[in-house]
DNA sequence: TACAATACCTTGTATCGCAAGGTACTGAAA
DNA sequence: TTTCAGTACCTTGCGATACAAGGTATTGTA
């Protein structure tokens, strides 16, 4: 069976809520994205993770700027936008209300 | 900006677990489920309900049986097989790991 | 017999995650 | 100088899925 692709699913609507939260706390450029969400055991590839950021960037929740790296080339860091703190403030309402549902749906 | 999309994104993927919690305590029609998981501030449209119930019956994890209504033409019952019973279990399990997740990433 | 209400289902569209592959910059080794 | 490995950013094609809209079938009543 797959339970997998159910729990896939669950991510899937959780990634943009949970990067914009790791945004919240500090500027971070891809790879620093896809390690600290590993480390919170959220999965995320690149080829995810890219289009995602582009997309925030292009709806005005997100901006970056590039830094130089010791080594390597720049890179991009993102931050959240005024728009961007906004909109992290009404999904954690809808995350509220997610919990609450399956609170409610638990019981 | 479309917080409602990224809010509907959020919800979809707990569209299923959130059907197999409400049939693990009582069996349910279509509108049953509509009814209830609104009740619960989950909106689901019917032309996403019936395709998502018939995945769930094919891959084993649910069944159904026809019952007589007062008013009205027969209905499918729907219920949770075994195999559903544990699928539900990983799917606890998956909810609270998101909600670790997101815990951790709040703090 | 016609119609409204109820219930089940299908089709077409848009969105999105993911795997795979590609481009570009940097610095160190040959 | 040239080559190569490492790092970083991005795109394409595919499959899965929610949703809007529309369709079929059964029931009871006017």
């Amino acid at each position: 069976m797959n339970t997998d692709n159910t729990k896939s699913q669950m991510r899937k609507g959780m990634l943009e809520y949970c990067i914009m939260l790791l945004l919240h706390r500090q500027p971070c450029y891809a790879n620093d994205i896809i390690q600290r969400l590993h480390e919170a055991e959220m999965i995320v590839m690149e080829g995810t993770l890219y289009p995602l950021l582009s997309r925030l960037k292009r709806d005005g929740l997100l901006a970056y700027e590039w830094r130089e790296s010791t080594q390597g080339p720049p890179r991009k860091y993102y931050t959240l936008t005024a728009d961007g703190q906004e909109a992290l403030s009404q999904l954690d309402a809808s995350w509220e209300e997610i919990s609450r549902t399956v609170q409610f749906l638990k019981q």
